[in-house]
This record gives C-alpha cells, sequence and structure tokens, in this order.
DNA sequence: CTTTGCCTTTGAGCGCACTCGAAGGCATAC
DNA sequence: GTATGCCTTCGAGTGCGCTCAAAGGCAAAG
C-alpha cells in the first residue's frame, strides 16, 4: 500500500440514491457540512471520535468534507435514521473494510434491517391510522 | 362525583382500530397484558407509576387489566411507536381529563404527530431505498 | 408445611446517542 | 494590535426510556 491510499471509486447510484446537491463544492466546513446533513456539528465530531468518518483536515486543522466524506454522512444517518444501532453500522463499514469476503455477512445484515424498516412501516401505519382518526375525533381534517 | 366513578363509554371505533382480539378475557394479569401489547411487566408498571395508566388491584393485590385498560395500552405504545415521547403521551392524557373544552389543543397535538409520522414514513422510504439498494449489491433478492 | 412461581413496591442503575464545557488556536475585520 | 467568530480536542454531563434488584406477599402443588 503506499502513501496515498488507493480507495474505491465512489458508487455513483449510491451517490445518486443518497441525493446530495448537484453543486455541491469539493470542500466542506464542518458548519456546512452540517447543515447540508442536517447533524449538528457536535453530532459529526462525535461520529468521527467512534470511528464511523475518518475526515481529512485542511491547513488550518480545521475539518474538510469532501463528497466521498458527505455521501458517507448520509447514508449512516439514512441507517440511523431507521434505527440501525451506532454499534451494527460500526460493525457494518467494519466488514466493508475486511473485503469482499465479508459480503455474504453485510449482506445478512441488511436483509435483516430491511425486515426492521418495514416491521417500522407497518407500526407506523397502525399509529398514523390512530393519529387519524383522533385528529377526525377533534373537528380537524384527518385525510389530506 | 358518586363511589362508582362515571367512565365515558368506549369508544368502539378507536377500540376496533386498536386491534384487540375479539376474546380478550375480562381481566387480564400483568402477564397478560405484556404478552398481548409486547410491553414488558416491568414496562407496564412503569407507565403506570409515571401516571399514564390506572389499574385495578385484584383480592390479592395483583393488578388486573380490563378492555378499557388494554385500550389504552395499545393507543399509548402506538403513539411510542411513531417517536411521541412519554412527556407528550402525558400532557395529551391530561387534556383529556380536563374536559372538552381542551379539544382544540388536542387536535393541535395530534396534527403536529401526523407530521412527524410523515416524516418518519419519508425518511423510511429513502433508508429502505439505500438498504435495498445494498441488498442487490451484495447479490441478495431485494424487492420482495 | 414447604416449595415454586408469579406478584407487589421502591429506589436505583443502565445504555444509548448525543450534547456540552473548558481551554485554546486560526483568521478576518477594525 | 485586538476583538470576533468559527474551529480544535478531550472529558464529562445529560435525558430518555426503560430495566433491574431487593425484600417480601399470595396461592396452588406436592
Amino acid at each position: 500500500m503506499n502513501a496515498t491510499e488507493v480507495l474505491e471509486p465512489i458508487d455513483r447510484d449510491l451517490l445518486c440514491l443518497l441525493e446530495l446537491p448537484a453543486d455541491l463544492p469539493e470542500q466542506l466546513s464542518i458548519a456546512e457540512a452540517s447543515e447540508l446533513t442536517g447533524l449538528t456539528a457536535h453530532t459529526l465530531r462525535y461520529y468521527e471520535r467512534i470511528g464511523l468518518l475518518d475526515v481529512r483536515r485542511d491547513a488550518a486543522g480545521y475539518r474538510s468534507y469532501d463528497e466521498r466524506a458527505m455521501a458517507r454522512i448520509v447514508f449512516i444517518s439514512r441507517l440511523r435514521a431507521s434505527g440501525m444501532p451506532i454499534g451494527t453500522i460500526s460493525h457494518y463499514l467494519e466488514l466493508v473494510l475486511e473485503g469482499d469476503h465479508t459480503a455474504p455477512q453485510r449482506l445478512a445484515l441488511m436483509q435483516e434491517h430491511r425486515d426492521r424498516i418495514q416491521r417500522q412501516l407497518r407500526d407506523l401505519q397502525l399509529a398514523l391510522a390512530v393519529t387519524d382518526y383522533k385528529i377526525t375525533v377533534y373537528g380537524g381534517t384527518a385525510a389530506p
């Protein structure tokens, strides 16, 4: 392995799914990254500290987020938003580092997570039904 | 107010939405209530302690859950499952106790909650897309 | 009568995911 | 220069929602 680390190319399909803006600057400050992802600067530093992220510094020692970093942040926040615990995300990212032979484990992990998401979707539909019912009872307009 | 408290009739439409089994026993032990709702006995006691629930005791001093209690538990668990904080649920239940004149506040509260649920549904769809994408990448069958 | 097992109460403890504070560095404005 | 404001690190603190432990009561089984 030479000094400039060999990086996998960014997965353009995934990048598209993550819905980052087309006019994304090459480098973003932590404030900009925070603004764009909806995570606080505190949380971004925290994620880095616990090893979810690996962010370069500029000349002044400030964090500088590139497209790859932003993509990872959004990816992580999607998993978090769907209830994947941080420990599981860490584990998944370690599997990625370990190489292609961990693909079956990653698959299993993601299939399990999909099941969880679908359970959550069902639960939310039940909650929505109850909430909408209460809204009609209280005289509001429930169905949009 | 006389000794046998005057209770509102149970809202049959709501009860139906809550999907309690048709053959619900008149009285359930905490273990049965736990089994049926998916909440632990610990959690049921906790909810009671913080004032979300008000449960009768049998001759032995054991908790005895009737249909009304079960309906409330499921209602609360639906709200919790959709991310309503316990404090907000408490507040809502207090508004109910205060009487009909709090209906507008309850309406506002539920409308806010519906917005939250819909935001969660959108977030979950995004997470599902990413998860399904990873599943296809790893060679699994993503779309069911 | 004793064992077993579920129940009671109360207070304390825990895990997670942040969230904040203190002390200090860099850089642009005045 | 110095003030302003965003940035740094590191350790510690917070809030929520449970979760558990201890000490003891009730009751059916053996």
